[in-house]
DNA sequence: TTGACATAACACCAAAAGGTTTCATATAAA
DNA sequence: TTTATATGAAACCTTTTGGTGTTATGTCAA
């Protein structure tokens, strides 16, 4: 079965390190925009963008409180792109591929 | 245990459709790089920029074979990548099991 | 040896990405 | 009500990305 990519959104998401630390973040618990954009060297409303980004890609959702935004990690949105990946773990351990290859240099 | 970041190339690899595309195709076999370039609606190199980028992250290597390069899934390099990912399916779990746990609660 | 072929290696371009500053708005607190 | 706080949103800038076309080089084949 070959995988068929919908995945744009969430490897999107996942391309970039200051996403992935946010990522890496919130799985200790929600947090407010504020709160996370102190923990990096860059403003509030470039976090902000990289937030947008992740709820683009379904990882990340948010719940308004009062007059925060309560960012939450949405794992299931990870598992999607996990899943696109572990159809290759066939190929991690598996003879059949790598005599296909040999085959195929052959030619 | 925090996972710690030395994933860039591969989830750069990873980021791009086409690339993505390249990855499943090399799972059928290795390919020169004209070879692939004649399944997408895009200039060869354009494609040889995308295979350059993919052996950045580890997951495609070439080998010389004549006037042709071919190119071959390096699958090891996607496995770091789930790696990263699989260290969230424990929260995707968690979360399931409290909502059982909820669920049983209610009845 | 000459010509065709597979590829690498530019130089170049438009659009997207990642950042900034500034301003507007909603809510909490004094 | 007034003031401070948390955020969203817009305008703008620079670098990276994803593509092009062209040229150069090494290899196979007639």
């Amino acid at each position: 079965m070959i995988p068929f990519d919908n995945h744009q959104p969430v490897f999107r998401a996942l391309a970039d390190p200051t996403r992935r630390a946010i990522i890496a973040m919130l799985a200790d618990g929600a947090r407010p925009v504020g709160d996370i954009a102190a923990e990096f060297d860059m403003t509030r409303p470039a976090v902000a963008k990289h937030l947008a980004i992740l709820k683009e890609g379904g990882v990340v959702t948010t719940e308004k409180k009062g007059r925060e935004r309560i960012n939450r990690l949405n794992p299931e949105a990870l598992k999607s792109a996990a899943d696109w990946l572990r159809y290759f773990d066939r190929f991690w351990d598996d003879r059949l591929a790598k005599l296909k290859t040999e085959v195929e240099k052959r030619k």
